[in-house]
DNA sequence: CGCTCGATGCTAGAATTTTAGCACGCGCTT
DNA sequence: AAGCGCGTGCTAAAATTCTAGCATCGAGCG
């Protein structure tokens, strides 16, 4: 499975994907702020899957799409990536930043959670 | 500050000024796996810098680059839009994902730190 | 000095990306 | 059954990105 490297347009609006889960070219469309024309976008949805990135299924007549790759799978490897550039491959230092930046942003429940996943974490490291 | 898309290349070019901190032209191809030619680089190098996304200093005759917006910044930026095109904008659930998903590479000093920093944040919060 | 090495600036061309438009085809309404 | 409205496929051309190569310039060296 190779992978060719996305173009500009391609990123974005495979990123759309992801954010919405499936969507038609209009829908796409509509997300985009920095529109360009119906055909435009189409033909990237098209390029796209015939890469291997995005496919489709016929519904009531029109192309629903949505990212071929398995939205964990994607994560990871765009976590990953983001890691490796921007915190020198430490997932602490990431997850920090993380918690960090968005405090206001986390309910007492969330918080809560996380604090639960990190000490089963710790148990299973053990 | 206007927000010019970047291209495939420029991407990969000043992510790797962002891994590396600060580097030179060569340094940079050689941090490339798919390293084009001396003078490609160079050239994407200019333009990133014209456009304001990378600077330079010149030390000992030659150009060294860095990232033009400071770290911290491009990872809040990564880091949001990452959020919210994987995660549907929850946080919780991103920091879960980032830490199951490393558990092991993850030592008990770290997890100890990541449970202080989630019990400093509750007690914020409050 | 005169040369070579290593670096930079610049330009032009190739290659890719991005966009728009046209030509159907299908289901509905009149 | 002819005329929309809406969707798709495809193609060609505009725009951008990507790359290489040449001209220069300063430092170090025989």
């Amino acid at each position: 499975m190779a992978k060719a490297p996305l173009s500009r347009r391609e990123r974005e609006i495979l990123d759309i994907l992801y954010r919405l889960g499936r969507a038609t070219a209009h829908d796409v469309l509509a997300a985009m702020p920095d529109a360009p024309s119906y055909s435009a976008v189409r033909a990237h949805l098209r390029i796209l899957e015939e890469r291997g990135h995005a496919k489709h299924v016929e519904e009531a007549g029109r192309y629903v799409y949505a990212p071929a790759v398995a939205r964990g799978e994607a994560r990871k490897k765009a976590l990953s990536h983001l890691v490796s550039t921007f915190f020198g491959g430490s997932v602490e230092e990431a997850v920090l930043a993380l918690v960090e930046t968005s405090r206001d942003k986390l309910s007492a429940a969330e918080l809560e959670r996380l604090s639960a996943a990190v000490t089963r974490a710790k148990k299973e490291s053990k």
